[in-house]
DNA sequence: TATAAATACCTAATTCTCTTATGTATCTTG
DNA sequence: CAAGATACATAAGAGAATTAGGTATTTATA
């Protein structure tokens, strides 16, 4: 098990991330992707996942397009322009987060 | 103004560290220590440090050692051994964290 | 072919961590 | 001597996540 607290705040920024790289994703696809790339290390939980998504979108940051897949709808997310500033926005502070951490924890910035 | 949602999580880890690297430390000290070391960009409250603090105590992780210093009483905190090992995985995790959520971010690993 | 597992969405109650706001008291400096 | 720095502490509230629950369709399996 690994610091599940290290996790919190990261959310929206590894949101913002996905789709600014990968265009597209709708919520069950981004919590499977985010298993992969984490090698099951960090599972997004739905309850965290959702309510997220719904906050990003009522800031401007996302916009929705839903799509039916036989009986079943999917829900795509994307950002908005003003999206793809915050992303990059995000971005920068996680590496100035990550700078400053080492910094405090006495690490090479290497 | 820095993303202070990325800092959730990571106080633990930063007192462990510190207090790994510099034997004991008192409160205010701590706050003062993180200030410079982050440039001003991390400054702990007090609301958040002293009950992490006294946390971290109850948890068997740290001891305290009173000193008076005129008429004011410093409360000194050092790792036990138990602390020694939490603070040694803590910085692991933080470390593993970082290369995962480089993954997931898509940056370089270098 | 029934049923479990996977896909796909959602919200509510609770928990955890931090912020904000106070409070007390001593020491130093202008 | 007053303001600011030093030094401790707790309580109320906010914010983000976990846990737990719900609905429904599709696919795999026993």
């Amino acid at each position: 098990m690994h610091s599940k607290e290290l996790l919190k705040g990261t959310l929206k920024t590894i949101l913002l991330r996905l789709l600014a790289e990968r265009g597209r994703m709708y919520g069950y696809e981004i919590t499977q992707h985010v298993s992969e790339l984490s090698g099951g290390k960090i599972v997004l939980t739905e309850g965290a996942l959702y309510p997220s998504l719904h906050k990003l979108e009522a800031q401007g940051l996302l916009k929705t397009e839903k799509v039916k897949v036989g009986r079943r709808v999917r829900k795509y997310y994307s950002l908005t322009s003003e999206g793809t500033k915050t992303s990059k926005a995000r971005l920068a502070e996680f590496e100035d987060f990550v700078l400053t951490m080492r910094m405090i924890l006495g690490l090479k910035t290497t």
